[in-house]
DNA sequence: TCGTATATGTTCTGGATTGTAGAACCTGCC
DNA sequence: GGCAGGTTCTACAATCCAGAACATATACGA
């Protein structure tokens, strides 16, 4: 019997699935791999290990929020063709749609304390 | 020395887990199972189940995040006591280091869109 | 000139935590 | 007894985490 039922398994994105996206966004389409791990390091200073890395960029691309394209190993030491991720714009309307919603139970509460 | 803190067994908030703890936070310790639901219904428009919401309320307290209460049923319609969240210092904690991670990931992107 | 060591990257496997849904259950008024 | 307001329980699905295994291009010594 075959009950496909694609649509959305879950709306929201989870919680390093943002970060995620949020670094490939950063990155312009040129990020793959080992460069989204060092954005998210840089900035937050936390250090995903490389399976929920990958992991969570597997899932993003299946939920077609990102695109991947495989490049070309550079004439660098390593071999590897690296594999490079982009956000769709679907990719770009979840993370407003998660930000708006984080906004909007934040609302109201003191926090951070920066005003922004 | 101050630490007697258990092991955490993961040092970031859940996707869901914050907007749980941000809405015990809005009801001020006065808050039980159906009106935490009720307020994060109202401000983000998403209602989530039952057990979606106590599971999540059993583990962060179990965190030590929130801390409850049982009170006594008001001379309402309904019987059963509630069982009253507030939020603790280590929950304001945890909820402002997690703000602080997602901001510093969206710094630099347009976002939104609102300028606010 | 080979053959192999090494560096850069990704894929795979296994398991722990979180998130979801709704049925079952408790208890005080009517 | 029946109903309304609340919580507990059971079962599972999805997400998150760690690190081993694997792939492949350059570097290098004999």
């Amino acid at each position: 019997m075959a009950n496909q039922r694609t649509p959305p398994p879950r709306d929201y994105l989870g919680e390093f699935e943002q970060l995620v996206l949020l670094a490939v966004v950063h990155l312009e389409g040129e990020g793959y791999g080992m460069t989204v791990r060092g954005e998210i390091e840089r900035r937050t200073g936390r250090s995903p290990s490389i399976g929920a890395l990958y992991g969570t960029l597997e899932r993003l691309e299946e939920k077609g929020l990102v695109r991947s394209r495989t490049g070309a190993s550079t004439a660098e030491r390593g071999g590897r063709a690296k594999r490079f991720f982009a956000v769709t714009a679907s990719g770009m309307r979840a993370l407003e749609r998660s930000r708006r919603l984080l906004d909007a139970m934040w609302e109201g509460i003191p926090g951070t304390g920066d005003a922004r």
